[in-house]
DNA sequence: ATCTTAGTTTACGTTTACGTAAACTAGAAC
DNA sequence: GTTCTAGTTTACGTAAACGTAAACTAAGAT
């Protein structure tokens, strides 16, 4: 039998509640076994359980993350199904790419925040000029 | 006198409502100028939005982009406000980094399912076993 | 036996980020 | 002069994602 976790061990290792954990199985995003009336964790829970707190992580709704999870079951069974799903999948790829995109601006924002701050701390105190803003 | 903007034309760019643009300026994100009754928001102002909206898109809060912003101005006097601003930036920064890690991981994970399904596709019709999931 | 210590269900409360309707204003067009 | 056409304020409503409290269960520890 392969490992398997309680609710709150699932909760203390991703920093979350025991209530957000139960949250997300009303939704169906999880579906748990359970012992008696205690809900069993396996693995492949808690890898679901990941990629939904990752899915957030990127901003996606609780509905978006289910819609990609479906994605990495062999579930569709039929060619127009199939079809759906991979329409879906080259979707949610091209939003991943925009997000990427936004986080290279941001980054690049940030660092130049950064050499500002740093070079008024550097020249002493501050109070500098307001410096040409990129805003691309 | 600089381009500006009424509140329609920036909903109509950004595909986003008067409401939510109002609601921005509520919540002290914005602060356009006003002509009479009316809002004419500056170049500056749309700057501001567009980043608020990327902000949302990589999944920060308002209260979280309306700390990023503050960090593009000039703001801090004092050496202690600037380290403050300067550890708030590395931060932010941090939290960038594991989004792209994120967006890394889950990229990968779809591209293996289009295989999947674009094999299964080409397999003639669907079923297939059920593969090894990656999952890291 | 009872006392902790998880875990459970049920259900109402709360925050964030807007939606939506009502009632008003003010310039432009006819 | 009235009739669009934006724009405005005020305010109640709502969906998503949990928080929080109450009341119960069940397995161990003492």
């Amino acid at each position: 039998m392969s490992e398997t976790y309680t609710i709150s061990e699932l909760a203390r290792e991703f920093a979350i509640t025991t209530r957000t954990i139960r949250y997300y199985e009303d939704e169906t995003l999880l579906s748990p076994r359970r012992k008696g009336q205690q809900r069993i964790y396996a693995e492949k829970d808690r890898v679901l359980l990941k990629l939904i707190l990752r899915g957030k992580r990127l901003g996606f709704s609780l509905n978006e993350s289910k819609a990609i999870l479906s994605l990495y079951e062999p579930g569709g069974s039929n060619r127009h199904q199939l079809q759906t799903m991979l329409d879906l999948l080259r979707e949610k790829q091209a939003s991943l790419r925009l997000r990427f995109e936004d986080i290279e601006m941001m980054q690049s924002d940030l660092l130049e925040a950064e050499e500002r701050i740093s070079s008024a701390l550097a020249d002493g105190l501050g109070n500098r000029a307001p410096d040409s803003n990129n805003q691309n």
